[in-house]
DNA sequence: CCGCCGGTTCGACCGTCAGTCTAACACCGA
DNA sequence: TCGGTGTTAGACTGACGGTCGAACCGGCGG
């Protein structure tokens, strides 16, 4: 966990640390990212930054959460309250999922970001920043799924476990493939309009 | 690639190797694996790993591709030639993929690396094992849904890059559930009969 | 028998990595 | 001025993947 003398230090330094991190991860994913060249960015110390943070790990962890709460009040949330019926409930996803995307082609160092860490997040050594980053999407996307299922849209019969593996499973697939391939505006469009369609085939009832 | 002089060895010696490097990886994963110790439980000197093989990246996917040809081979082909219908092709899908999950629960070591595989296979270092191992797997994948589309039972609007990724990526899911869970013999045939459904809806037209 | 040569084996060595540790520093109240 | 506390600096450790030149070995020509 990062220790609370770095939201101590004056903001202009916390954010010099927190770019060089964001610019080398994003860069490099998490493996193959240097904290020593982070340091050496930041113009800091190894010992003032193992003083800040518990290593590599937590820092990563620390600056993806950042990067991520960021997304999430940029997009803002998915109106559930007000779906009607299951038209309604798949409408409102696609138009998320098509903000989302805009945000991600209007931030590339963050799109690279999340998918390293899309990419990283099945590995063991990460275990603690995962669940740390789980903490923050994964309650997000049951409690999508519960909206979903609170209007017919989202079939009730399995653990809700396996259903949140196979969306982001799915998702992942699709951000690897928008980002692949770059497509313009109105292919974009058509392309997330039939992946939530599929999405809509894989889950409802 | 591996050099043409592994392959000119004493079959006991590729035999060591190859079953010291596979328990790494299998153990590890490929970037917490660690080359040399291989090297130590091998028994051979670093000098001539690397005169058998590139590095470390070439000796993984090269035990990998070996383990999973050997996977291939013992599940055998999915018999695509005498589907009649939408639900036969469906119906032969989980009968091949419960042979597949059979197969992991029989032989951990295939499923830890199998596991490892798909969480590395996105890493940009691994690019070049990936390639070659996407030779061996995504055109089975590829001709599969090809037999699907030509008994209706897989819709034919999307590129086909798309609808594999979106396999895969379901698939990965399922098999991280289903090793996670490690449900008994009935329940996991259910699991599997509601995934391959999940999978029914999101690919027939 | 020697000398040589290509294929093979060896392990010391290189640069880099994440992480540790101790000495020094800056500031503050007594 | 002195001790104490919070902070910074960077030398150091062990492990990593990868490189390299020396040594070794079997066979062949002289």
């Amino acid at each position: 966990m990062v220790r609370p003398r770095f939201r101590k230090l004056p903001a202009a330094q916390q954010q010099t640390i927190v770019r060089a991190a964001v610019e080398e991860f994003a860069a490099h994913g998490f493996h193959d990212g240097s904290l020593n060249r982070v340091i050496d960015a930041a113009g800091v110390s190894k010992g003032s930054m193992y003083y800040y943070f518990d290593g590599k790990e937590d820092l990563y962890a620390y600056v993806t959460r950042l990067e991520f709460e960021r997304l999430f009040d940029e997009v803002g949330p998915l109106g559930l309250s007000t779906l009607g019926d299951r038209d309604a409930f798949w409408e409102a996803v696609e138009r998320y999922y098509g903000d989302l995307m805009a945000a991600f082609t209007a931030s590339p160092q963050l799109a690279a970001l999340t998918r390293g860490w899309l990419a990283a997040a099945a590995n063991p050594a990460l275990r603690t920043a995962q669940q740390e980053l789980e903490v923050l999407t994964l309650p997000w996307i049951e409690r999508t799924l519960a909206a979903g299922q609170d209007v017919g849209a989202v079939r009730a019969d399995l653990p809700s476990g396996l259903m949140i593996g196979v969306v982001v499973g799915m998702g992942q697939a699709m951000d690897t493939y928008l980002i692949a391939e770059d497509p313009g505006d109105d292919r974009r469009r058509e392309l997330i309009h039939a992946f939530v369609g599929m999405m809509r085939g894989a889950l409802q009832p």
